[in-house]
RNA sequence: GCCGCCGUAGCUCAGUUGGCAGAGCGACGCUUUCGUAAAGCGUAGGUCGUCAGUUCAAGUCUGACCGGCGGCUCCA
């Protein structure tokens, strides 16, 4: 005999093959046939294997994952994600099958296919689905050796699960299998007992993905897919993604006349109109105020500069690929800096150096006046190359700024700097330019021209700890009072395999303790994302959730000991010998693009008084108290409000439509009964009709709403889950 | 950049097997002068993303390009 300890302290006696399910029947039928998996120690496992399998403890510490448990989603999806495989098996024959992990609402596979899957395909793939799971068959697992598993998938021809086994489970010496009728597929488990536990399910959309995410490696395409126990939780779900997309800032960018990105501009780069900037302005006020109190001096610096400035902080070579392309004193330099290009065997897109392209290159050479007869006609490219940039030296290059700091460092060296100025904190709202992919461009969240809240602090080594310390202290206090007080701090840090990153390990190491240390003193707690620092030191990024509990990076704190180092950036300190300063990098909104776009999200568009681009609007009655709400709304501008006046020839309840819909906050109704005892009769967005009242009374209730920067109301939702989860799981 | 889908009036969209370009909202004009979520009537507005091709005939079919959306990859 078997025994079973629940969770409570039962002891169960079981056969010595039972599993979690006869565990479950044996307590109630009832129990298993809610019963999805098991937990022993945590991990969760199949319900229908024998239990003495999966542990050597006895008595076998065992919970059951019934359809409640959180768990259990994740078992069902990754369930229905083999029995959409399956269906799409049948559907397409000879499919090849990638990976079909879990995400946190749902799943997905990747298929190698040549026929296109297009959303008009779903119901068919949804009815064979249907079938599957009418047919209730259950999921039977199985495991092989190695060798043997490898030749199982070859005979099934399925190549990608054989380069699986062979590269990404190498020191797998047994790989596991789940059968459901004639569909088998190699996977790690675990599975619910039969394909009709799964109640509810949707195909959702269908993308193209890279075999293992590498962009040039074999192009799948991937049906995302969500499942649950229970229909109307599904359908509560899909109204959440509907209410997601009704708060798209791009759609309310427009509706509301915030923003707009015009093809004519350009793509990726945003236009701010009047009410968009409104916020913007209000924004920046806002946080310029707190900077000037927090010792930050105010500085301006120019668009470009010169490239050289960028080969010293390393910006330039970094990220050569995502910036716009340098710009020339003469337009024949571009066609020198191509064939630099063309000629470094690391760039192996651009097609080779032919004559007659040297041709045309001597000629521009020519044009700019250098001494072309140096030019080795038969020289190697590395002798080419040299004169190349010999040349490519000789002229002016600037650069589209991609980041502020190269300027800010300059600002520091433009005057000798003692240790009694340090810190010195240089803020500016800096405009950069960066060439995003066209592919990853998204409304105000992802723009290749993009402002930043920025400011660079130089200071001794003694004074990181402090400096760190208040900054991000800054980044909660700015955080708070646009209400965002849900959060997480990620903390990034350098890959030590990669050579990706600038500096000595001994300066990353003091600067990611540094991070720790304050981070833990400060009471936050983070998670830690090896190899994902910026190339020059490690950072600390702000994980903001919104009210639909979505999670957007937001601001971030990068502690930096390598550009000073580049810049050869000096103090002279109390031993009057020249010292080092350390950098720190912060932006707490990260830019006022992505800033802006994702509070219209979280704001539904609705915000609040202190931030509204329109915070009151008076309507008059008729034309005949026109004159009277002008003069309301210009004592209300006096006193420092955005104001409008709504003079159209329509109905007082149409205009009270219009400025609901627009979300403008405060709407005061200006008729005959208000204009002689010089009141207002005031209308709330939220709470409608608040009645007369005088128009000093009203001011007084602004300004304290205004100044408390008061959120009075979130456009709530009732379901927090959008992205609990963002990593994969069940991974093949 | 890659894969898939999409592009008709300012916005949201309809437009049969290729055969005269449509609606609602908005805008504008006139009437209405009104008390807390839409007054009535009328008018204007489109080289159907661009350029080629097939055809007697293209919004509709084909191709290239531009742009958008969803993903992938990337994100200093």
């Amino acid at each position: 005999m078997l025994q079973v300890k629940l969770p409570d302290g039962t002891i169960l006696e079981q056969l010595d093959n039972a599993t979690a399910l006869d565990v479950a029947g044996s307590i109630g039928e009832r129990l298993a046939r809610a019963t999805v998996a098991a937990s022993i120690h945590g991990s969760i496992v199949d319900a229908m294997r024998p239990l003495c399998e999966l542990t050597d403890d006895r008595p076998i510490p065992l919970k059951l994952v019934t359809e409640k448990d959180p768990d259990a989603l994740g078992v069902l999806r990754h369930s229905c994600a083999h029995v959409m495989a399956r269906a799409v098996m049948r559907l397409y024959p000879g499919v090849g099958l990638a990976f079909g992990p879990t995400l946190g609402t749902g799943f997905y596979y990747d298929f190698d296919l040549q026929t296109p899957i297009s959303e008009d395909d779903f119901p068919r793939i949804e009815a064979e689905m249907q079938k599957i799971i009418d047919a209730a068959e259950p999921f039977e697992r199985f495991s092989l050796p190695r060798a043997a598993a490898i030749q199982f998938c070859a005979d099934l021809n399925q190549e990608l699960k054989v380069e699986h086994i062979s590269a990404g489970l190498a020191d797998h010496e047994a790989l596991s299998f789940y059968r459901q009728g004639e569909f088998v597929d190699l996977c790690r488990g675990p599975h619910i007992p039969h394909a009709g536990r799964i109640r509810a399910f949707r195909i959702l959309s269908v993308a193209g993905a890279y075999w293992k995410g590498n962009a040039a490696g074999r192009r799948l395409q991937r049906l995302y897919g969500t499942a649950w126990f229970d229909r109307r939780e599904m359908n509560a779900w899909l109204e959440q993604i509907e209410e997601a997309r009704k708060r798209d800032h791009r759609v309310l960018g427009r509706r509301l006349g915030l923003f707009s990105i015009s093809t004519d501009v350009g793509q990726g780069l945003c236009l701010w109109l009047p009410k968009g900037a409104a916020i913007r302005a209000t924004l920046e006020e806002f946080i310029k105020a707190e900077l000037l109190k927090r010792g930050y001096q105010p500085v301006y610096s120019p668009h470009i500069g010169r490239v050289e400035l960028y080969e010293t902080s390393g910006h330039f070579p970094y990220y050569r690929d995502s910036q716009f392309s340098p710009i020339f004193g003469h337009p024949a330099g571009q066609l020198i800096d191509h064939w630099i290009r063309s000629l470094d065997p690391q760039d192996s897109q651009l097609p080779p150096f032919s004559p007659d392209a040297e041709q045309t290159l001597l000629q521009a050479a020519r044009l700019l006046g250098f001494e072309t007869d140096a030019f080795p006609a038969s020289g190697t490219a590395d002798q080419k190359t040299e004169i190349l940039r010999r040349w490519e030296k000789q002229q002016e290059r600037f650069l589209l700024k991609p980041m502020n700091c190269p300027h800010h460092v300059q600002i520091y060296k433009s005057v000798p700097r003692s240790y009694r100025d340090l810190p010195v904190r240089l803020a500016e709202f800096g405009t950069v330019y960066r060439h995003e992919q066209s592919g990853e461009l998204n409304g105000m969240l992802r723009v290749r021209g993009l402002t930043q809240d920025d400011a660079h602090l130089f200071c001794t080594a003694e004074q990181v700890e402090q400096e760190f310390t208040q900054t991000l202290d800054l980044v909660r206090f700015v955080l708070q009072s646009v209400g965002l007080e849900d959060y997480r701090v990620q903390l990034s840090t350098r890959d030590p395999a990669s050579d990706k990153y600038v500096g000595s390990p001994e300066l990353w190491e003091t600067a990611q303790n540094t991070l720790r240390r304050v981070l833990q003193e400060q009471g936050l707690s983070y998670v830690e994302m090896p190899g994902e620092a910026a190339f020059y030191g490690p950072k600390t990024d702000f994980m903001v959730r919104d009210c639909l509990g979505r999670e957007w990076q937001l601001g971030t704190v990068q502690l930096d000991y390598n550009l000073p180092e580049r810049f050869q950036l000096e103090y002279t300190g109390a031993d009057n010998k020249p010292h080092r300063p350390v950098m720190i990098h912060r932006a707490p909104f990260g830019s006022m693009e992505r800033f802006v776009g994702m509070l219209i999200e979280h704001f539904a568009g609705a915000f609040p008084f202190w931030l509204a681009p329109e915070q009151i609007r008076v309507l008059p009655l008729s034309e005949k108290t026109d004159a009277y709400a002008g003069r309301v709304a210009e004592q209300l501008r006096a006193a420092g409000f955005r104001v409008s006046c709504d003079l159209q020839s329509a109905r007082v309840q149409a205009k009270i439509r219009d400025a609901q819909l627009e979300l403008v906050p405060y709407m005061l109704v200006c008729g005959p009964k208000a204009a002689e005892p010089n009141s207002v009769s005031v209308r709330c967005r939220l709470d409608g009709d608040l009645g007369v009242m005088s128009l000093e009374d009203a001011i007084r209730r602004f300004t304290l709403e205004r100044d408390g920067r008061t959120i009075r109301q979130l456009p709530k939702s009732s379901f927090s889950g959008m992205q609990t989860e963002s990593g994969e799981h069940n991974a093949y």
